[in-house]
DNA sequence: TTGAAAGCGCTAACAT
DNA sequence: ATGTTAGCGCTTTCAA
């Protein structure tokens, strides 16, 4: 593999006019033709910079990493898209990271970080950190960005308009006519499913209503809905704080023998692609997931070059509703 | 952040010393005094070493990119836990690369891995790579192995029994009494897509039996569900080459009216937890996914270690049965 | 048993 | 307008 010794050799110039040329310094001037040979040498050689030497040469490896609690959550993928969007664009990579569980992945924070492997963290918080955990996580020598989550006094978080989505979702409901209200919400140590569960309370003062704590997933969703369904006053409108725990909460109603929307309406936040394959289909509140990836990797670049992580919440572009067959007006 | 020599300084020894004591060096011999006084520096100074210099040195980054046509996927998140396991194990971290199409990402691998970012490479294809273009993608300096997907010529691959995964299907619809079948594939440029067609062409040979060329998507699965509805000889039973497809095909054929599994079976090759949360579940042929992650990562890292790639196919643990509710008798 | 010193390949400050 | 040179932080040969 050509170095850059060799291209500066073959073009018959230093080391250091090959590099700054390569590098497109503007800063320095060079006679067009010298430039013209060594871009030609270059090319002729094949010449790919050493990415090893660069890094430690600059203390900065071109790379990002992103943490998340669970990499076959589709909500990954969004965000993911948003990320690498503006990766590309940038010439980054990004350094992908499970962690769901705090013990033995801290150190794996601590050793990837702490040994320089990547600029910048862009950290989604598991259900499983508590504060103190997360702390751990977050103090390390380099710029983090917590997405969709927050930490009392750290620097640096994007959140979704969680308090918009819930408002979309009860009013949906209410315009249909539903009176009896119910959450399956996220669990309390996760702050966007705090955030959502205030809202909801904020709004269904006064009236009857439920919620049920539950994890993300699936099956959380369908324990959730089993309890929701044999509560003295069922609920006739169900909202969810997670698509999956949507498809759970669908598939438990519809083993008890209830038909959707008919019986009982379902509403979920988050769209996902499966939301729209199901029978009858999964109204959502769709976030701008992609586009949170999209400003958190930009905030995060920007810190790089020196500016400051803000503590933010992304309101532009709002929630916006998808309504499929899982709501309707109550039957009674 | 400590330096090596801030260690040794502190222990009062020389770089050296202090740099072969922390590796572990067995092949030198110092006082287990100087050796304690050494690690009680490293200790007190929380010492990390810098992951860059070390990677120049050593020419090594210690990381291994990942590459995946669509990381929504959720065969990308099984394969991914495979690949993890053994990577945490061995101190590895893992990039993300997301390659669809190949004009502009052809640049992207090579300026990864030439760029000396990554050691190895684990590659899952896209349909929407030809054997050149993928031909150009993996001819880059460091080992290359193909997930699931393989090239002519190429050293280095690992397959799926697919032919296995079909024929537990047939042979399961065939023992619910079905004649006429038909196989929703992926597209023929994929050679798991292939393989998993030529499989069905010899089991149903001779027997009334459709194959409809597919992409691996709920819509392409929906699509093709259409298509095989409006045909002359409806057959009585679906096999869909992946999970993602199964579900565009069981909303198809709820959508047109028939009712799953008693107008129509559906068996889909691949198993996904969303599979268990439609009404009715779906049938699935489970693969060894997180097993073939595991079994990739190994290989490409004996092979860091000077083990030879091997051209091979994952056959243990065999494809699994898993009967849901998408799948029964035929009714007449 | 330990230390000195030469790089890994690159960039940037400082000459010329 | 171009060249010299001093490192970035580490490992490892070679010498003491």
């Amino acid at each position: 593999m050509a170095q850059l010794r060799d291209v500066a050799k073959e073009a018959g110039v230093s080391m250091a006019v090959a590099s700054r040329v390569l590098n497109g310094d503007e800063t320095v001037r060079v006679t067009s033709e010298t430039k013209a040979r060594v871009l030609k040498a270059a090319q002729a050689l094949a010449y790919q910079p050493n990415h090893r030497a660069r890094a430690l040469r600059l203390s900065r490896t071109g790379a990002i990493a992103m943490v998340v609690p669970s990499a076959s959550n589709m909500i990954f993928a969004d965000i993911y898209a948003g990320v690498r969007d503006v990766c590309v664009g940038r010439g980054l990579s990004i350094f992908l990271c499970q962690i769901q569980r705090p013990a033995v992945p801290e150190r794996q924070l601590v050793d990837l970080v702490g040994a320089g492997q990547v600029d910048a963290v862009l950290l989604q918080r598991s259900d499983l950190f508590d504060d103190d955990q997360l702390a751990a996580l977050v103090s390390v020598g380099i710029p983090v960005l917590l997405v969709n989550s927050s930490l009392p006094g750290h620097q640096g978080s994007l959140a979704l308009d969680d308090a918009a989505a819930v408002a979309m979702a009860v009013e949906h409901l209410r315009g249909l006519g539903h009176q009896r209200l119910a959450l399956i919400g996220g669990l309390a140590t996760h702050d966007a499913a705090a955030r959502r569960r205030v809202a909801f309370d904020d709004l269904v003062h006064g009236d009857p209503s439920v919620v049920e704590e539950a994890g993300w997933e699936a099956t959380d969703g369908s324990v959730a809905m089993r309890r929701l369904l044999s509560s003295p006053v069922r609920p006739t409108g169900v909202i969810t704080a997670s698509a999956n725990a949507a498809l759970g909460a669908l598939h438990a109603a519809q083993e008890a023998g209830l038909r959707v929307p008919d019986d009982i309406s379902i509403v979920a936040i988050h769209d996902t692609w499966v939301c729209a394959f199901t029978t009858p289909g999964i109204t959502c509140v769709a976030m701008p997931l992609t586009q949170l990836g999209r400003t958190a990797a930009t905030l995060l670049l920007d810190c790089l070059d020196g500016a400051t992580l803000p503590n933010s919440t992304l309101t532009d572009p709002p929630p916006r509703l998808v309504v499929r067959g899982s709501t309707a007006p109550p039957s009674a």
